[in-house]
Order: C-alpha cells, then sequence, then structure tokens
DNA sequence: TGAAATTTGTTCGTATGTATT
DNA sequence: AAATACATACGAACAAATTTC
C-alpha cells in the first residue's frame, strides 16, 4: 500500500468540510494562499487538491475571485441495459460480468406496467456489474416475469449474460422495444461500484426487452460510467 | 481573448499525434523527459498536458513505465432503426430557438473528419440554446460545410430552426447517420447558460447529418440538461 | 535473482501573467 | 488604480513503480 499523497489528505479534509456544512454551496473557500498556511503544504499541493474536487464537480475556480462549493448534486437512481456482451467483444475488450443479487418476489406497479403483468406478479430481480478488461463499465438492475421463465433463476447465476441465460430459458432472441437515456450524478453507492468519483456523470437508461413474438421478458435499467461508454445509435 | 496556455498547444499537437495514428491504442508515448525536450518546455508543462488527456481518456500513465495510448473508448451500439427525440413535444410545450452565435471559419481537424472536408476549409459554425415555455433545454454547437451551403449564414439568421434554413439552402431532407450519447458534468458556462447548478448532469449527443445522397451537411454537439430531458429510442 | 537505470508521481521553491474585487 | 487571487511556467529534488541489465 503506497503512502497517500498529501494532496488527498486535503482534498478530503475539505470535501468533509463541505459534507458537514461548513462550506455550503456558493460559499468561497479560503484563499490558496490561506490553505496552504492552515496545512502547512505549498501551494501547488493545495491546487493539487482543488483540482481533483473540481474535477468531481465538487467546486470551481474563478480567477481573481476564488474557489467556490459548486451546487450539491442531489440524489439520483440508477437504470439501463441492453446486450452489453457481444458489443464489448466486438470493440476487442474482455467483457465480464458479475451477478450482485438475484431474488424472486413481488412486481411493483412500474415493473408490472413494463412487463404486462399484474402487480404483485412474481418477478425475478437482479442487479450486476458489467466489466470491461475487468475495469466496471455499468451497474445493471433488471426483473423478469418469472412466469414466463421457468429455471431463469438457476440459469441466470449459471451464465455469464443475460443472453445466454434467456437462451438457456428457450428465449433464442430478443429485441429491445424501447429505450430512454437521461444523465444522472453518481451516488456514493454507485460511485463505489464503479469505481468512479462521487458525482460522476452516469448515464442511465431504462428499456423493455421483449422476445419475438413482442411479449415483454425484461424491464431493466441501467446506469454506464458516462466517461468510460458511448452509446452509438445508428440509423 | 485569452492567450492560450502552453500546455494546450502541447495537448493539441499530441492528440493529433494520435488522431492521425502516428500513436496508436497502446503504444508508449514518448517519455515526459523527452516530450519536455521536443516541446521546449518544463516537465511540468508537459505534465499538464497528459493530464488534460488522461483527464478525456485518451491516455493513461503508469509510473516507472510510461504513458500510453487509451485502447478506443467504449462505443456502445443500440440498434439499427433508431430514431431519437425530446420528450418534450409530446408534452405539448413551445419549443423556441436562441441563436448565440454564428461564424464562418476555418474547420479544425476533427470538423474535417466527420464532414469530410479537409482541415481549414471554410465552415459556418453557430451555437444556440433551445428552450421550452421558455425553459433552456439544450445547448447546440455545430459546423456547416460553407462551400456546399451557399447563402446559409443568411437563412440561419431568418429562420427559427436548422431543418428550415437548410430547407432554404436547397436541402430538402436530410437524416442523422450516427450518434454518440456521452454524460458529462456541466462546465460553469454551460450550467449558467441553462440556468442549471454547476456540476449538473448533461448529456451530450455528437452526430452527423447527411443529405439524401449521403454527404454529410453538418457536424454538431448538443448538451441537454440531463433532469430536465429524456431521449427516447424506438425501434 | 538482484541491482541499476528508467520513468512517472509528489512536493517544495520562485516568478510572472491575468482576471476580479 | 491598487490590491487580491487564481493561472501558468520554470527549476530542483526525492519517492515509488517499472523495466532493464
Amino acid at each position: 500500500m503506497p503512502r497517500p499523497a498529501l494532496w488527498t489528505a486535503i482534498s478530503d479534509s475539505l470535501t468533509g468540510d463541505i459534507a458537514t456544512g461548513r462550506y455550503g454551496p456558493g460559499d468561497k473557500l479560503p484563499t490558496e494562499a490561506d490553505l496552504s498556511a492552515r496545512f502547512g503544504v505549498n501551494r501547488h499541493t493545495v491546487r493539487r487538491a482543488l483540482q481533483h474536487m473540481a474535477e468531481n464537480g465538487l467546486v470551481n475556480a474563478r480567477r481573481g475571485a476564488g474557489v467556490f462549493v459548486a451546487a450539491c448534486p442531489t440524489e439520483y437512481p440508477i437504470g439501463q441495459r441492453v446486450r452489453f456482451h457481444r458489443n464489448l467483444r466486438a470493440a476487442g475488450r474482455v467483457p465480464g460480468r458479475e451477478l450482485l443479487m438475484s431474488d424472486t418476489r413481488s412486481a411493483d406497479r412500474e415493473e408490472a406496467q413494463a412487463l404486462r403483468i399484474a402487480p404483485g406478479d412474481p418477478v425475478l430481480a437482479y442487479e450486476t456489474i458489467a466489466t470491461a478488461d475487468g475495469e466496471p463499465i455499468a451497474l445493471g438492475e433488471g426483473v423478469f416475469p418469472a412466469a414466463r421463465l421457468p429455471g431463469m433463476p438457476e440459469a441466470l447465476q449459471a451464465h455469464s449474460s443475460v443472453t445466454a441465460a434467456l437462451a438457456a430459458c428457450g428465449v433464442a432472441d430478443y429485441t429491445r422495444a424501447s429505450t430512454r437515456v437521461t444523465a444522472h450524478l453518481a451516488t456514493p453507492t454507485q460511485a463505489r461500484r464503479l469505481r468512479l468519483p462521487d458525482g460522476a456523470p452516469l448515464l442511465r437508461t431504462t428499456g423493455v426487452n421483449v422476445d419475438p413474438s413482442g411479449q415483454p421478458i425484461e424491464y431493466g435499467i441501467t446506469w454506464f460510467a458516462g466517461d468510460r461508454v458511448t452509446l452509438t445509435l445508428e440509423q
């Protein structure tokens, strides 16, 4: 374990001051010279810490004026997912998937509407982390209509991709009926799982996959690391 | 117009070397010391340029080893017949557009490549703010190939939409050849124009429009307020 | 296998430019 | 107009990780 750099401690300290409200949104931080004196370091070291915080959207600097706390990013949920495995392999990167959780429970109203089942009907819910070359790329949450896919809980565990698991359950092919894309800021949990800084930009896609007969088989939300993934739409 | 910093020229130069294939994915760049000598600057200045490129995912550095060109950013194809629209028109809101700037200048490398013209060829560049019920929704930056569209500067001023202006220049129809979507954090300028807090999440779409013969007629970047807009992809 | 050379990362110091107050 | 405060740039030294011999 390498000794942490000085500037990380300064960044952590100032970030903590913002988190605890010592500096609120819009407040001006002490000058770089003041911070240098407070922490007993060179001004360069303070600037490295402030730069890191600025990259994360926590503060922004205005020449001649000062460094100001940014308006706090609010909490957001996440979502989206498409066929992830195949596309990454085509790009020459090694795909991976980690199943965080899977559980059979009752569908809520939103899930039921998307899957065209009744609220309370059983759904198989799961959460995954998708990786490329070991680097986390996306978080996925999805629900399958349990009644339509017997054996899916086991298939999901056994196979390394949703497509393969669905194939094992007799769904040879599926298409995406609709996708919605929005931008959100990473929550601390999302940021940790994706190994991103707090407040990093995420692409959230929400969509429904349907089998060839048009029957919904998955309702899913995927959160992509906004700076590691580009959604490409080709017409 | 502030004098550009030295490190930006170095970043541009190295980025160009990567774009033209002088350094390919996975290649090792010259050492910081070598680059300092080549550009005649201090090693710090080179490091600042490399840092900027690393933030954009163009390179990554490994202590003791070197700085390497990153594997191409992950692209994520979604589907073939995908159209996208802003969901606000369906909500019955009144759209508006404000032309912030338009100017004829020389194409940079990226623009030239997208429009299939030569770097330095004249392009008509413009910036707009799109609104819905007066609320800023998106910032647009675009460039047209000036040689292919005589009269476009005047048409852009006279008409309230790009589509109408293109029609006035004889381009009756156009289609979007490709779109890339990524998530980013708002810069202070973008935040102010969109009336968002600093660091708000933005959807950035980059795309090329082509006329019916397939010739590029516009290359544009649009920044959407992530929490006010949902891109809907319908297949 | 191990020591040396190489290369990036951090930190200090100093000076000057530029935008804001 | 002057003071303040961030931005840029040069120089030097050492630390830490990797590569080379």
